[in-house]
DNA sequence: GCCATTACGCTACGACCCGTAGCGAAAGGC
DNA sequence: GCCTTTCGCTACGGGTCGTAGCGTAATGGC
């Protein structure tokens, strides 16, 4: 229990900063040479400068260093005001397309939230650091819109929740599985079909 | 090249199928009580009661085992003719959803969809056995709907296909971002969302 | 019935990776 | 200067992989 919860009793020699992100860097860059399967502790020790030993003080297992790798990635991801939710909603679905489409990123992800399935702590790390900094998108763009009046006030928080729980599912599972399953790129031309197909289904909710 | 594309040249001792099928039988088990990444090939070989080495001979590795051992899961999806397009959506996403929450399938699905980016036969045994047998239960939907009236009948191919490709990304996406990563369960209340926001989609796309 | 062919079970093996222990040295706080 | 923690390094037992080699079993062709 002797945690850095709080930062606890800050004696002794502190980690190096350097070698915390030459880890990190060492493994995205494992990521893109070997991919998610032939990735070793000891590879990545080996090009991050630095001992195995560092490695196994840090992260318990190879699944939560893989995370931590990939999760700044995702701090790219930026909703800026465009005027309009179709532009917004567009406009970070590309983003998400374009990170996805990454090598590290294809190759990881998915591993990483498979193992997620059978490892609690794996999951609410990979929710910390990776799903709530998307979903947060998803609220700042709904709400967003409603101050535009784009869309309708509800007055039901439970069911502003659900929505905002499906949308999320629905854009970001379509990305996934457009760029994973089908393997087909996430173009223009897919973004907008998927933007019509959204606000199509959002505005006709609205009004029913 | 003595392939058996062609059930070439059928000498000498044919194989076992009880081994085939209690092989598969065995990779599930194994799958459920220990999931993906504990899964070995001599645990499903002791549990099978066959030799390790039979296993190699029919299974280049422990991906293509595995895809194999869960496709035939996906042979259980159906698509009734409910009457309406909502109804028929509705059932065949409560069908994917309850196959997503199996244990075997939530943990082995993600897990060879993310080796396959870097394994192109991989990729493609996914798609035959697993990804084109959802897909034509799209199609067959789609159509039915149109046969009824619900959809327009569009009259560029190109754009039906890009249609049906975006609504396969959606639905399937949807559902597995519902299951695996917000691990949430995909109950009829969200079936519901999901399906009204569909539709909306669509028909709002048609009068467009 | 015999032979060629293929699959089977079994054992053993080298190669690899995991995760840990133990060491002396280094770098901070007090 | 002492204490504490991290560092790099080496070594290790345990486990898994995928293959090779063997003798045996089961089938089709002749």
């Amino acid at each position: 229990m002797c945690s850095r919860t709080r930062s606890r009793t800050r004696t002794g020699r502190p980690r190096s900063a350097e070698a915390g992100t030459a880890i990190l860097e060492a493994t995205r860059a494992v990521l893109v040479e070997l991919g998610w399967s032939k990735l070793t502790m000891g590879d990545v020790a080996t090009r991050a400068g630095v001992a195995k030993t560092t490695l196994y003080r840090r992260w318990a297992n190879k699944n939560e260093l893989v995370v931590d790798a990939v999760a700044v990635l995702f701090d790219e991801l930026e909703l800026p005001d465009l005027g309009s939710l179709q532009a917004d909603i567009e406009n970070v679905v590309l983003q998400f397309g374009a990170l996805l489409e990454r090598p590290e990123t294809k190759t990881a992800l998915m591993a990483v939230v498979a193992e997620s399935t059978r490892d609690e702590p794996l999951r609410e790390r990979i929710r910390a650091s990776i799903v709530d900094r998307q979903k947060r998108l998803v609220l700042e763009g709904r709400q967003r819109a409603q101050d535009r009046g784009e869309l309708p006030q509800k007055r039901d928080p439970e069911t502003v929740a659900a929505i905002d729980d499906l949308i999320f599912d629905v854009v970001a599972g379509a990305v996934v599985h457009r760029a994973l399953v089908s393997a087909e790129p996430v173009d223009e031309a897919w973004v907008r079909r998927l933007t019509a197909l959204l606000l199509g289904g959002l505005t006709a909710a609205a009004e029913q």
